[in-house]
DNA sequence: CGGGCCGTTGAGCGGGCTCAAGACATGTGG
DNA sequence: CCACATGTCTTGAGCCCGCTCAACGGCCCG
């Protein structure tokens, strides 16, 4: 048992909190988990597909990706992960993965024994509820991001992937949404969008030269937020990062 | 509260049962929720994007299909659903729907409000980890389907579409892996494949005169299920359809 | 200073799209 | 029973977005 929470912990139960309301047992029960820190490289794996899960990874540090490799040995990203994410509950809760989850840049993280979290989630089901609901948003992320390869040409692709990073990354309190971290190669985007990292180079230089984004290094800073989400077709709507009542107060009040 | 619980509640309790053991309270817990059995016709809207959602809905007969539209107007299908899917829980749970659930024939489903679910699984948190569970599943397929239509070619795509089906129609007794309805329009197959509708044609056109599969009227019958399986680069793991423990078994027996 | 890795740019190609027309089944009203 | 409309499927012809192949330049780090 750790008696000081890690910041992944922490900024676990933070995201949970953004659409469920916890009592204190809930909260104190969620930081008791048994956990383990360490440091992961780049390009570490996480997860292997079709390997047996018994951790589930939370993020403190670093952005890791979730993919799959096909036949043809063509790889798709499915999402991109930063602090707070609790990367593989799909695979642990299911106990084989299906997927790979690896890391894009060093990082940190937890890992929490999935067998912990089970019987969390049986004597807590108030927080069973939010784990389940935060698979739910990933699912929808996974739905977003389907209809962005199947239904969006390349430069909306692009910017759709920009705006979600923008709004995510300021989210865990890792930048602002006008400038922010983007630590993958273009090969990397490549296979998140289902291009070629050739087209991917092309794409981004396009956007700046549009004046939509300027680059540096591995950081993007957005320049006319409007044309950028009016051209990635973006709504944050699927990302749930308000409560259910806040929204229906907004709604109310318009 | 229904006294006779409808063939929807029963194949959604055998469905759960694939992968979960309950005991009986769970059992009869999960049949004694309350519900309202309707007809639907085809094009039948079960949820519409962004609308608040009180039920979730369960299918009983016919087949249903998940999308959204892009703000150019092209429709992205996610997944296709039929007899014992609870097939709005991912937008039910949340509260409000971000994609839509519509008949592609007619049908008939029972609705059972969201409030009682969500205090079922609280009372009884090991229906909750099931119905959790049942909703990773949906998000694996939702991977695989990303997988599909980013990576592979219109022909591979369509024969894992065709195993997919083939293997959950068998599932839910509605057919043999062999021979199965698929009451899909080729524009709707389109929509899930990201293809045209005429590309849809000319390709199951060649799949038939390769000796893969032949069509009547709205049903498929498959001839080579292995060259299928190859071509699609279809493996059923995803679908979880066996408990972990039996993988397990098997694979100790291997 | 040399060797990966990563990003950029050019030139040509091709799978799947667009546009167009026709075939065929089903349903509906006269 | 036919006339007609509608929805679905098929086939043909031409085109384009993003891919492939290739070469080069910049950066980092040993």
């Amino acid at each position: 048992m750790s008696y000081f929470p890690s910041h992944g912990l922490l900024a676990l139960l933070a995201k949970l909190e953004l659409r469920t309301s916890f009592n204190n047992s809930d909260r104190d029960a969620l930081l008791a988990l048994p956990e383990t820190v360490r440091t992961l490289r780049r390009h570490e794996f996480i997860a292997r597909d079709q390997e047996n899960v018994r951790d589930c990874c939370v993020l403190i540090a670093g952005f890791a990706i979730r993919h799959k490799v096909a036949g043809n040995g063509l790889r798709q990203i499915f999402s991109i992960h930063m602090k707070g994410d609790p990367v593989d509950l799909h695979n642990s809760m299911l106990g084989t993965a299906d997927h790979n989850l690896q890391m894009v840049s060093d990082g940190r993280a937890t890992f929490i024994p999935i067998d912990a979290i089970r019987e969390l989630t049986l004597a807590f089901p108030t927080v069973g509820q939010a784990m389940w609901q935060e698979t739910l948003v990933e699912a929808a992320i996974f739905r977003e991001w389907t209809l962005n390869i199947g239904r969006r040409d390349a430069r909306s692709r692009m910017a759709h992937l920009l705006c979600e990073l923008a709004v995510r990354t300021e989210q865990a309190d890792l930048g602002t949404a006008e400038n922010f971290e983007m630590p993958m190669t273009q090969e990397e985007l490549g296979d998140a969008l289902t291009m070629t990292p050739i087209h991917v180079s092309r794409t981004l230089k396009i956007l700046a030269t549009d004046g939509l984004i300027s680059r540096e290094k591995r950081s993007i800073r957005i320049l006319d937020r409007y044309a950028l989400t009016k051209l990635g077709d973006f709504d944050s709507a699927y990302l749930r990062l308000t409560k259910d009542s806040d929204a229906d107060e907004l709604a109310s009040v318009e």
